[in-house]
DNA sequence: ATATTGACAGACCAACCGGTCTGTTTATAT
DNA sequence: ATATAAACAGACCGGTTGGTCTGTCAATAT
């Protein structure tokens, strides 16, 4: 039977099920009860956890998404001096593991981004905070590359870490909307190709 | 006073004041009462001129975002044989004409794609046209640039177009969320850098 | 054993929101 | 002048939705 009573799984199970269903439509077109059909939770847990429907959202950004950049992309970066090498990793990585279906999602971060960011400041300042990370860890794999002399000295590593991740997140979010043959391909090439030539020839 | 019964103009005015709702708060975001409330049209007047909400973001799409990709990029790149510097003109010109509050909303194009792409086939095969004459127009454009001899032999005009368009996106749209200091032109100088490559040296 | 509190159940509600429907007014064709 | 249809007005409606409130049940401390 299933574990009655736990609190910290409920909550995790609640906030899972809000991120499938933000994920696909969006934060204002999820719907709490949907969560609740999802979870077979009702009214009153819900709400025993979350004051409301935003603070759902808020805990998904500092707790889930932060998370998943800290996992995918801080950590990794953390021991790399051939940040070239590891980015097209994760990046090739990650290309691996995602379906169809998950590619025509495209990425959480960048979708709560676009929608919430001009109309609620606690969304936005949340997913700055989670760029911030992503970009500085960028930032300074690309420096310790510099030194170590595997990335070119001319690079500036903060003004080329925002634009990596600027056009990873334009990348995957074009490739939502044009499912036609091979355009995630074609993308990630020049975007590889840009990669390679940051590296010392 | 007012010109009465004009219904062409305002057939456009409700378009209009759709669009601004759209640009702010997303489709799903937007309300019909706004709009008359904007408008100071009446349900009636509404529903006379669009069967229902999903059709005024379909004529949105068609009529006012297409034709501006049309005006501001196609036509242009027409005339040109140095897409570069054309491109680089364009994005300046933007760039300039654009307020800050203007930036935290983005291009309502990707806004649209990423909110309604996974969730509305309608609105995904739309927002596809308007990428493809846009993408296809900046690699017509390189593929004369190399014709011309303004642009190195070794470019994929078709991979090449993709990736601008997606960088592009990704930058406007990372900007909306990253107001911090000098982001947006950290991340244009980038893209220059990029594009200015693409010559022949 | 019992009290207390956190975890959860679920009926209920008020506001919202897209859409309908009937009626009125204006333009245009004849 | 009159008929006709398009353009518009606005009251109304039913389903949806986020949120509340009262009550119940289980775990834990004493």
């Amino acid at each position: 039977m299933v574990v009655l009573r736990n609190p910290d799984e409920t909550r995790r199970r609640i906030l899972e099920a809000a991120l499938e269903e933000i994920h696909l439509r969006g934060f204002q077109g999820m719907r709490v009860e949907h969560i609740l059909t999802r979870t077979k939770l009702t009214k009153g847990a819900l709400y025993h956890h979350f004051a409301n429907k935003m603070a759902i959202g808020y805990a998904i950004v500092d707790e889930i998404l932060g998370q998943d950049v800290m996992n995918r992309w801080v950590m990794p970066l953390k021991d790399s001096d051939d940040p070239v090498k590891t980015i097209i990793d994760i990046c090739e990585q990650e290309r691996a593991g995602n379906t169809a279906s998950e590619i025509e999602k495209g990425c959480p971060i960048n979708n709560l981004s676009q929608e919430m960011s001009p109309i609620d400041e606690g969304f936005r300042e949340r997913l700055e905070a989670v760029y911030q990370e992503w970009t500085g860890a960028i930032a300074d794999a690309l420096r310790r590359g510099q030194e170590k002399g595997t990335i070119r000295k001319e690079v500036s590593p903060e003004k080329v870490a925002k634009f990596l991740l600027a056009s990873l997140q334009g990348i995957i979010g074009v490739a939502k909307c044009c499912r036609h043959d091979n355009m995630l391909d074609d993308m990630a090439d020049c975007l590889k190709d840009y990669l390679m030539q940051l590296r010392v020839s």
